[in-house]
DNA sequence: CAGTAAAGTGTTATATGATAACAGCTCAAA
DNA sequence: TTTGAGCTGTTATCATATAACACTTTACTG
């Protein structure tokens, strides 16, 4: 199940530096092999999407942004940047929240397809090969081009059950 | 793949009065069997929301009440009714879209799972029984307890596919 | 059949998320 | 060093959703 993620698994408890620093330096690795600028910007706003494996809002990296690095800064710059890490597949949008969240393997493209506890609020992304294999028959059958997929899927993650 | 769907195919050309006089008849019986209460700004709401096979906005809804009504209608009516028809099973929200669909089979409760085109717009709703099976099984995988599924797949429809 | 409590609806105000439009700046290439 | 494309700042506004409280209707109870 776990093909091309990291094998850190969030829930665990780890030196979160580390996720950190892999992401800022696969992102430096993806903006240099496609020719765009990963400015001071985006470099910090992907940081603090990062801060931690909770999905953020966009007005919470505006309010950290604005506060911790006294940037004034307006929703289009913070928008404008999500937008930039999106595109590059740095970072994808949780629609069932409004929110972001680093990607974890951004090296090769790919749809992000998550567990989000409702208790935590951790979001855990997936290599479901299962997932978008069922998608793809189920396309199939209708006769549909599918361009993209959105899979939330809301629940207690392993750890807030056994606390429960 | 169409198990528990109404044979129906919205994309296919059709007697469009029989989806909605279907789905009404289907509220009731649910809205009967659950011992709540299918009032007329429900029904309204409902019959709105299946006024085709297009996912409809709040605010679209909102606006059709307040003119072809003349309905003194605000925000909170109109979100009022559709948390009402989404907690019979009888609409189901597309996260994705910030929008409201109607459920074609609200008999049994579902999570929606939806093929969605780019181009016309319309939403399909799945019985992908293969899906919710692959979900389960990357959901066992991390020991998470599965409450809810958001699968939106976009894309292009088979008849948008053609006329392209 | 009147009294009453619960459920439903109206209304105002406001929270929250996202984008349009335009001005000014920066940086890499010529 | 100029130049222009791309990036960022700024203001205003749109779009989606909810809080809070008042009033009305409904169904139940005695």
């Amino acid at each position: 199940m776990t093909e091309f993620l990291s094998a850190q698994d969030p829930q665990q408890p780890h030196d979160h530096t580390r996720c950190v620093s892999h992401a800022l330096g696969a992102a430096e690795e993806v903006c240099a092999r496609e020719g765009v600028r990963f400015t001071t910007l985006r470099k910090r706003v992907l940081e603090l999407v990062w801060q931690s494996h909770k999905p953020l809002g966009a007005y919470d990296i505006l309010e950290t942004l604005s506060r911790d690095d006294g940037r004034r800064a307006a929703p289009p710059t913070v928008y404008r940047a999500l937008d930039f890490l999106q595109e590059q597949g740095l970072v994808h949008r949780i629609a069932s929240l409004n929110a972001f969240i680093g990607c974890a393997s951004p090296e090769h493209r790919h749809e992000g397809h998550f567990l989000i506890c409702l208790s935590c609020h951790i979001a855990i992304e997936l290599d479901a090969t299962g997932i978008s294999k069922a998608i793809a028959d189920a396309a199939k059958s209708h006769g549909f081009a599918v361009q993209g997929e959105t899979v939330e899927i809301s629940g207690l993650c392993s750890q807030c059950r056994e606390a429960a």
